[in-house]
DNA sequence: CAATGTATCAAACAAAAGTTTGTCAGAGGA
DNA sequence: TCCTCTGACAAACTTTTGTTTGATACATTG
């Protein structure tokens, strides 16, 4: 094991193998559970490779939610622009906002390639890790989604701005539910609800958020 | 402050506050980031304490859920029996149906006697943890939800299975995260959505998923 | 009163934690 | 060739971890 760990002259490598490992294992425990002897066995390099490149623990999880979620942050923007740039005056419909929020992780989640899905898991995870170090690179996290605000503004002129806030927060939970709770969903009804497509989870949490707004326009 | 723990001749006092310290941290940390000595010195007792009671670490996880978690089903479970029975035949409200899932916790939430609320975040928090002997507590729990599933059904009698399951997935998310979240909704809101009051989050969170549950009736 | 069992305590235990250190190999530049 | 810098390594360091151990005080029971 020790022996074939040299055979890499890339440098990068090494790094990039701790992050994969950290993510995989950050995603599944949380940040106390998993000790940088785990990691480090795991991604088969030395016990002080983590402190040699990130500094330390805190500054390897900090790495991992860095690497990626910038590029995720990227996603639903573009996405949330695009659909912003097809309305140009007047209103915007409000499944292409939602679709804007929803469907990039959600992908992602299901993307097989590279560590996308894991890093769905490890985002979930790490917003309830406490340490204010983290709560403040998350809350920073918090601020791309105030971006959405105008934008669900203009998809519902008529709703105060304390009532898309509360829209904006149901949707979150059934989102963040189904990055967390999947499995779960797959359990308790006995395997009925084995999903493998995004389309599909992407298409059933649109609707049905844009339903539960849509009952606080009209039924009001 | 070793002095004056002896005053007490109750028995029962010393198990019951480590179980109050311990719900607390566990609601706002993970399992492993707490210590037992963090639990026994904010609880005034002796480190020994713990394993003397429970067994173990682990063995007090487990005491501080099954002390509430049976209360919490009953309630539930009382609430969709009394809707039930209020319908003996024919359709079921949906709203009834959604309100034993959601009310009995989101009032905990807010009840400031006891440690009710806190239960509420240590139950949501522990849900992640991966540990097998976790998973089995809570996964004993999951199942008293297939009890809302007949109910579901009678609420909705053209849905299929598959479509209540998600229902219910969408539900439990947005309701979860409300346990989890609310902080983060009081402050990406500014503070416009500053709730003190259970009756108006119920409100809310009923109409949002019964709106969001009657559209895969409707549009489909 | 004597005996028993329970609760609490300080102390120690072994294991695991994150981090630091010193050394060595090797690539690249002067 | 010599020097320098970077990366990888084993080893040790200091805390902290969960758990166990006897000893002691006290209430209860015989």
């Amino acid at each position: 094991m020790s022996s074939q760990v040299s055979q890499n002259p890339r440098r990068e490598q090494v790094r990039d193998r701790i992050l994969d490992v950290a993510e995989r294992m950050f995603a599944s425990q949380s940040f106390a559970a998993v000790s940088v002897r785990h990691i480090t066995a795991e991604a088969g390099v030395n016990l002080a490779a983590i402190n040699y490149y990130f500094g330390s623990k805190a500054g390897l999880l900090k790495a991992v939610f860095l690497r990626r979620a910038t590029d995720l942050n990227r996603e639903r923007l573009g996405q949330l622009q695009a659909v912003l740039a097809a309305h140009p005056s007047g209103p915007v419909p409000l499944d292409g906002v939602l679709r804007a929020l929803v469907e990039p992780p959600i992908r992602w989640m299901f993307d097989p390639s590279r560590g996308h899905a894991v890093f769905i898991q490890f985002l979930a995870r790490c917003q309830l890790e406490d340490e204010p170090e983290f709560k403040a690179l998350f809350y920073e996290d918090v601020e791309h989604l105030r971006r959405f605000m105008p934008a669900l503004a203009r998809a519902l002129p008529t709703l105060p701005e304390t009532e898309l806030y509360w829209c904006l927060h149901f949707t979150l939970g059934a989102m963040h539910y189904t990055f967390t709770h999947l499995e779960r969903l797959r359990f308790i009804s006995n395997g009925m609800c084995d999903i493998q497509q995004a389309d599909e989870v992407v298409a059933r949490l649109v609707e049905f958020c844009a339903a539960g707004i849509a009952a606080r326009v009209g039924g009001r």
